[in-house]
DNA sequence: TTGTATGCGTTATCAA
DNA sequence: TTGATAACGCATACAA
């Protein structure tokens, strides 16, 4: 990859030289874009740069003849200021970094859109990255931050028990806001969801429905196949989720709750053998959470083709007000994420550490309620 | 907006200060983020600055020992190269620009998707704005994108009758590449679903079933209410289907087909009107075609609300192959429009560009073909 | 209120 | 192969 940068570098001049042989008239012979600067604007305005600077740049003073003399020129030449320049002399740039898992999932647009929305009322713009729920893609894509000395940056870790490089980023001066997801010992804000009252809210439902045994599924894969310690989860929104799983279970009677929690879903296929693991369950499973909106629709398929009804056969909640969870006959129970916000919060957030803000570091807690709609049914009607 | 931002960047430097306080030991008196320079480097390898340049930006040449030298030293101080400065001197970013009408539609993301792919495997980092398909808005952001000085620019232009700001970011160097829509005069490569085609495929398809009143519905607006030429749609995806639609229409002996487009139809109210107009219009209209799979889901919400069954009483197809036309039942007839290889393409057209390829404006259309489902009935079994 | 001179962290041009 | 030095375009301390 680093080959293929750098000849693109090189080529990158020949367009340089092909652009000017183009452009003839303003230019030099220079090699460069050659764009308007406050040296020339200042020179049309007959005053000096640093005067020039100020108007345009609008932190100096000057007086209003001056200033409209300036003003003026920029207009007539078509001053543009330059960016890059500017963060170069002031050391800050306008830039905030975002690291999503991927921004495909509607989970991870919507909040951007939420991010995008609260960072341009505040005049900032967005590199957005995916880690493509990859360590080290995540590792990868901070560092480019970094390089682009970005003024701060919303990451969802996609392993909390592995941030060196978020720590890295903090300590040397750089605020970040970590997003869905947790990391103790970080020096971070958080933006989360409740998951863990609301995996706790599905399950009380589920119970007073009469539902015994139900099953967690999630996309998250454990170390050695069978989860044996939480800790193991990166994600601490999955994790946080499961935790609650497991003590509802517990709380219903179940034995061993961890048997009931399907892992490492990706795809159709692993959806389709989950599926039929879970019709073959003894004792019979009446009840399925889906950890996101991806694993929900998957599921759902699956469980059509086989000819499950919901919520007669089955009843069935999917973590996300996903679009496709309200075309559906009965719609889909859902747990509603409103990542719009879990974006602006998080932008409100860092916006203010970029401030200056000092004060104790806050991990917000957004309520995420559960949403009941027509797939869940009371296990009385269930044909077992 | 202005005054917020300079607040912004004053209140950084306070931070810079607190920051300061904290991480004692190897900082000066400085108010600025000290980080690691070349200088730093090339003092601790015992070179000249220009020699430790050389060998971390990896462009001039430089002995095994010394290299190994700077290299070392760089390690230990944990040097991190400056891309703003590094721009700076070169004249060139590695910033891609994008400009779309909402990231949150999955049409945009999975394109941004497919942007964000291609620019990874170069090397370019991606800045990514929304214009909510407004044109002042899109100014705005190809003007914050200018100032970024980003190498060049993807665009889904909201109306292709207005693009003197791209004409300006093409003609002082920066090359476009625009999206979905295509602006004639426009000095600028573009990548398109082929619309056209795709409408003349479907209306075939549904013509060949036996339906003659086939609606279109769509999120445009048209000045005056009514389309009275079709060169009034700034969004050429949807001018260049309306006029395949029409000119079926005429073709299958529709009298005035214009009065079968239904248009400005923004969220679940209008869709509900949309719906009443349709179901009672007259003659009966059999078949339904989407504009977007937004305003397909509305459509089909608002229609199954009213007891309307795919497809016995009414064929339905949306452009897009959302997730929520796989779940339906039966599942929506969609236009397959695969936007996470437009993205590609886009990317792969815009980084030739950058490297100087001046070879003929391209126009790219991508084949969107129909994918036939259930709610795609023929005409002799609707009830009327 | 305005101007001069210097710095930011690189790359790039010449000599040595 | 290396080093001294001048840009790049802006901000800023200080002088006028």
């Amino acid at each position: 990859m680093r080959i293929l940068f750098l000849n693109i570098l090189i080529r990158v001049n020949h367009f340089a030289k092909e652009f000017v042989k183009r452009d003839i008239g303003t230019v030099k012979m220079s090699s460069k874009k050659t764009s308007i600067t406050v040296a020339d604007v200042a020179r049309a305005a007959k005053v000096s740069k640093a005067t020039a600077a100020r108007v345009l740049g609008g932190y100096g003073v000057a007086s209003e003849k001056t200033r409209n003399a300036v003003t003026e020129a920029a207009e007539k030449l078509g001053y543009r200021s330059n960016e890059l320049a500017r963060s170069m002399s002031t050391g800050r740039t306008g830039l905030i970094g975002v690291v999503v898992g991927d921004i495909e999932n509607a989970f991870f647009s919507r909040a951007v859109r939420g991010i995008s929305d609260a960072a341009n009322a505040a005049g900032l713009n967005l590199i957005i990255t995916n880690s493509n729920e990859d360590l080290e893609q995540e590792r990868e894509m901070v560092a480019v931050l970094m390089r682009q000395r970005v003024a701060g940056m919303i990451v969802a870790p996609t392993d909390v028990r592995d941030t060196v490089h978020l720590e890295a980023a903090i300590s040397s001066g750089t605020p970040v806001v970590t997003f869905d997801r947790v990391a103790d010992h970080l020096v971070a804000d958080s933006v989360c969801g409740d998951d863990a009252a609301a995996a706790d809210q599905v399950m009380r439902h589920l119970h007073d429905l009469g539902h015994q045994n139900v099953a967690y599924v999630t996309a998250a894969g454990f170390q050695g196949g069978r989860l044996s310690d939480l800790d193991e989860i990166g994600i601490t929104a999955v994790r946080n989720r499961i935790a609650a799983f497991l003590t509802a279970s517990e709380r219903a009677g179940i034995e061993d709750p961890m048997g009931l929690v399907f892992q490492n879903v990706i795809g159709e296929e692993s959806a389709q053998d989950i599926v039929a693991a879970i019709l073959a369950h003894e004792p019979a499973i009446t009840a399925v959470l889906a950890s996101d909106s991806l694993i929900g629709a998957s599921l759902y398929k699956a469980f059509k083709e086989r000819g499950v009804r919901f919520p007669s056969d089955l009843s069935f909640v999917s973590w996300f007000d996903a679009d496709w969870t309200k075309v559906t006959a009965p719609q889909i129970s859902v747990v509603d994420q409103p990542t719009y916000e879990f974006g602006q919060k998080a932008m409100q957030c860092l916006i203010g550490r970029i401030n200056g803000d000092s004060s104790k570091i806050e991990h917000i807690l957004i309520p995420t309620p559960m949403i009941a709609r027509g797939s869940i049914g009371p296990r009385e009607t269930c044909g077992d």
